[in-house]
DNA sequence: CATTTGCCTATTGACATAGTAGGTAACAGG
DNA sequence: CCTGTTACCTACTATGTCAATAGGCAAATG
């Protein structure tokens, strides 16, 4: 299941890709256009930097910018930087490959084939979509 | 991401599958098989009875046993009935159409399409194609 | 009637989620 | 240089869920 988190870091790029021409945005103005509390929305923004995914600048005039072109993201990558990992089950979270029943599990392939389904529909659906 | 309890519940279910024929599996067997804490696979085993997917016998030769035929169970209502729902984001959940922001909400659409291809993936797996 | 087995209630520790609160650092315009 | 604006930093908290564990009761069979 998709946390706030990852629904509103979606929502903050939304929100920037549409105000992409009025340069740096402060997350003051997001905060009221989508109704968030700009306390929460703070440490999103702040692991969207850290992501790479905008750029943040402080001071008067500074905000929030997208880094590259809006066409250029991708929903997954932007759900995959907050939530984590997009897999389905712990077993394919991470490189833990450590599961002793992998071998032999009879889920599994199951699992990984739902997870490239998964992955293939979010990093093929740009941001650009969602406008 | 599939609980503990969704994927013990789909090797309870395929371990019922495979001794079928043998009758009634006490969950003692199936704990030792799994190497799953028995204490737990009882509050799993508990919640497929009411889901009316397995019929439990208490006493000697009592134990579990699947009610229709292994390749009429599809793994999408095994993992729906533990998990509550497999919706990707909290506004599908249930009929929480309570969400004021669905009609203009711009993520919405991808979510629900996100949500039909899961439900339709989940659904046309057998129980059959895994073991 | 004794043993086996499912079922019921309660409790627990660990962790994640969804925030809140208050302060500090950077930056620009006057 | 000063003041206001903005991002960034640390800390805290309430709530809930997950993954179990524990102990006893009810039912069924030989």
């Amino acid at each position: 299941m998709i946390s706030t988190k990852g629904r509103y870091a979606l929502r903050i790029m939304i929100d920037l890709a549409e105000h992409e021409a009025d340069g740096r945005i402060p997350l003051k103005d997001i905060a009221e256009r989508q109704q968030i509390s700009k306390k929460y929305l703070e440490i999103i923004a702040k692991e969207l930097v850290e992501g790479k995914l905008v750029s943040g600048t402080s001071g008067k005039g500074g905000g929030y910018r997208l880094i590259r072109k809006p066409e250029e993201y991708t929903v997954g990558e932007i759900l995959e930087l907050m939530e984590g990992s997009l897999a389905s089950v712990a077993c394919l979270a991470c490189a833990e490959q450590t599961c002793p029943r992998a071998d032999t599990c009879q889920t599994l392939p199951m699992w990984s084939e739902f997870d490239k389904m998964t992955h293939d529909y979010f990093y093929s659906k740009k941001l650009t979509e969602l406008l």
